[in-house]
DNA sequence: GCATCGGTTCGGCACGCACCGAAGCGTGCG
DNA sequence: CGCACGCTTCGGTGCGTGCCGAACCGATGC
């Protein structure tokens, strides 16, 4: 089976904790430099160095020189497709009584950038608003932005010019590890992830993946999107893989 | 970054020779019992027996007892989906000129299953005619199944029950890794590929995930979707990468 | 009952590699 | 220019773990 050789070299790449973190971190979307990925992996700088060499040379992450800082990135949107499919496996494997909640995770379960998109709580929310008002259809499968959808989302500040005229328009449908339901991803995710940024309505934590809700941000998915976030911490949702549709949970 | 932990264990579990080879197997989707994988894999039955044990404890695999035997099979949808996310990322990881094309290689592009559904140059071939047929439309970001196509495929064998009344039909996009361009995953991916091989159009390679045409299937597929295949000896399309829209290889 | 067979457990070996500090390198700024 | 800064390279260390053979276990079959 030599196929399977850079299948292989790639799991193993990702199979280590520093690098593993490092590639969390960068999928924020944004560019870190070598010395923060250090910090935040928690090893020195050559060792870093090294891991970042690796991830380069195997083309998870790209890199580019600016002054004296090398600003690193996610090579494709492959690779964070990749990452988070990885990572919605680790989130079946155990049990969910094990996982002990920090505030941390909390934080990032409620909202978080998914590389391009949004994900967690509020991600979910959003994705639940626009089924329930019938913009979007969402299936195990697929799913698709409907005229009015389409009309609405374009008010919104959707930008739609990238998208061939006439086509239909395709929300790709992702599986949201902490949520074990569907959000939005795709063009149509990464296009209402940049304008609720754009607007403020989530400030990035620093250093992180995790995504702060502003009040500006509750008032106005809930004006929106008719979403009501009770809060920006989660705790609420905690438990209840439940409450939600077991389906997705028996369909695993 | 705690919240990584069970992602790393994964990707390190994947990040195996003799692991990844046994997932790899069992890919085809079929249930194969430890001896059969530790000969696979190129290992001792006792190395083996350790490596199945800690797939199960992860929840990659599952295994049922019958008789002496212990089966195992992959553990879910999931798990197919997150080895094919990787695999894509590890074929473009090294620019293709370097890739030794051997027998069973090109055998296994030219057609092969993917857990469930038809993958390789046949599956995209298929694809392809579903598409210019207007019967299915794919793009980036998902897909869907016409009107006229969902006729097409019903006629053909394609069992829709289990798709609720109404509802779209939407048919999953996955990047084939061998050919880096689409074919057809999910329920009518699946569904197309079971009429395949109740018909006898593609019979399995031994041990393999690999498929070989048959001329029954030449002729059949000629037939019902005007899908032309040249020889079960792929060759033809070895080099181009280039030959399909390089938009794939660009965008990615 | 005994033999066979598939699987698991155990002890021990050896290779790989993640890690660090120190030294080296190149760039950009004062 | 020379210093400072960010990164890379190089040895050396230690832990982790993949691997095997031998022994063991349980089920099946003669």
């Amino acid at each position: 089976m030599v196929a399977a050789a850079n299948l292989v070299e790639v799991a193993a790449l990702v199979g280590d904790t520093a690098r593993a973190t490092m590639l969390g971190a960068l999928m924020s979307g944004q560019s870190l430099t070598g010395g923060e990925l250090a910090f935040l992996a928690h090893v020195s700088r050559s060792t870093a160095s090294e891991h970042l060499t690796k991830l380069v040379e195997a083309r998870l992450i790209a890199v580019t020189r600016r002054r004296r800082f090398n600003y690193y990135r996610i090579a494709s949107p492959l690779v964070a497709q990749m990452l988070e499919s990885i990572k919605v496996v680790a989130a079946i494997e155990v049990p969910p009584r094990y996982q002990p909640r920090s505030m941390r995770d909390d934080a990032m379960r409620f909202a978080r950038t998914c590389y391009d998109h949004l994900a967690g709580v509020a991600a979910v929310a959003i994705a639940d608003a626009l089924v329930a008002r019938d913009y979007v259809e969402l299936g195990d499968d697929g799913g698709e932005v409907t005229p009015v959808g389409a009309r609405f989302l374009g008010d919104f500040g959707v930008d739609w010019s990238a998208q061939s005229r006439g086509r239909r328009i395709f929300c790709k449908p992702c599986l949201d590890w902490s949520e074990r339901r569907y959000h939005i991803a795709g063009h149509v995710g990464a296009e209402i992830c940049r304008c609720c940024l754009q607007r403020s309505w989530f400030v990035r934590e620093r250093d992180s993946r995790t995504l702060r809700l502003t009040p500006a941000g509750r008032g106005g998915l809930y004006a929106s999107f008719g979403v009501g976030l009770d809060g920006a911490q989660p705790g609420k949702s905690a438990a209840p893989s439940v409450k939600n549709s077991g389906k997705l949970v028996t369909a695993v």
